[in-house]
DNA sequence: GTCTATACACAGATAGAC
DNA sequence: GTCTATCTGTGTATAGAC
């Protein structure tokens, strides 16, 4: 009977610290990571600062702790799809990852903090996710590319650039501040953009 | 024989206060608004942080000075384009906008940070020359739409975002790290992926 | 591990002499 | 208007009791 019950107080830890990063999640899409502040965070979950402190060493860790959590989602997302052609694949992970940052459950960090940088590449969790992420897309560009579905100019590398910048993409809000459409609608104009491009066909 | 030395003496500011605008923007571009401290522009500037005040009364003060100044810059390059198709003009610009950013002064502002929203939109010089901007690219937009040259399913608006967008765009950052291009080929791809879409044609 | 209270650092802004 | 020196607020992080 001994095992069960720490087995409970583990689980009640994990909670909070789901909690935790679930808030700081949030925080992050709508503030940014400098923006963002501990004190807030610790308020929003209902906790002392201090008691936030002994479960993430810093803010860095923090906001790193909240990207393993997005990556763990985008490889439970991208390991769930159907069976369909890799242009279909790309298209609907696109759309995903602009739902979230509609939802305001897309993390946004800056790309110019080099501490926090530092961090995330020093984080295996989040690298491993990462490149899991990267490799399954860069497979269906490619495959793409070889079907005639996707430009042959573009290098993969730079495809795969710029889905992930739909994630961070300030077309989003700006529509969404005019008021002018609708989540799904603006997420279709991006999408047409994105991949039909500008110019007329 | 008065108003030539008062005049001299105005020059002298006037030259100091670009210098800290150029500074700022620059620095902005850099490391964005929040990360960018007062201190480090005054003593990059080789002036003291009060002499700073002296002429901008804050730091969101100093950011929308930049962001002025990059208005006129676009208002006189975009006032002094050659003669050519809508769809040209547009594209022109595109590529003027990722040349600026490459070069780092492209000043980078959060769009989340809302006193600084507040000091902009309350700024008429900006407001301003944002507005002509836009009515500008705006025209050529309908016009490269009604020739048949711009996607007609795209909003006109739509379409001037994203050309907006791609002065912040971080693929731009992303593969100029990566290393493997040079700026005018980085800058190629990016505005291929904008105007012709990732889809293949 | 959680709390209250506090240390510490830094950045925006100002005072006051020149 | 420029400087040195300083104030002030705020945010990260920690000490120490429970």
């Amino acid at each position: 009977m001994l095992q069960p019950k720490v087995s409970f107080k583990a689980q009640m830890l994990q909670a909070r610290e789901d909690a935790i990063i679930q808030t700081a999640s949030r925080l992050l899409a709508e503030k940014g990571f400098e923006a963002m502040t501990v004190d807030e965070v610790a308020a929003s979950v209902g906790i002392a600062k201090a008691s936030l402190y002994k479960h993430f060493p810093s803010k860095e860790d923090l906001a790193a702790a909240a990207m393993v959590q997005l990556m763990r989602r985008a490889q439970d997302y991208i390991g769930a799809l159907p069976a369909q052609s890799a242009m279909a694949q790309l298209r609907t992970v696109a759309r995903w990852t602009m739902e979230l940052k509609l939802k305001g459950e897309m993390p946004n960090l800056p790309s110019q903090n080099s501490t926090l940088r530092a961090k995330l590449i020093a984080d295996k969790a989040y690298m491993d996710g990462l490149i899991e992420v990267s490799d399954r897309l860069g497979a269906w560009i490619e495959a793409a590319q070889a079907q005639g579905q996707i430009n042959p100019q573009l290098p993969a590398i730079a495809v795969l650039y710029t889905l992930y910048a739909r994630a961070c993409d300030p077309v989003l809000e700006f529509l969404k501040m005019g008021g002018q459409h609708e989540d799904a609608q603006i997420i279709d104009l991006v999408m047409c953009s994105c991949f039909e491009g500008l110019a007329a066909r």
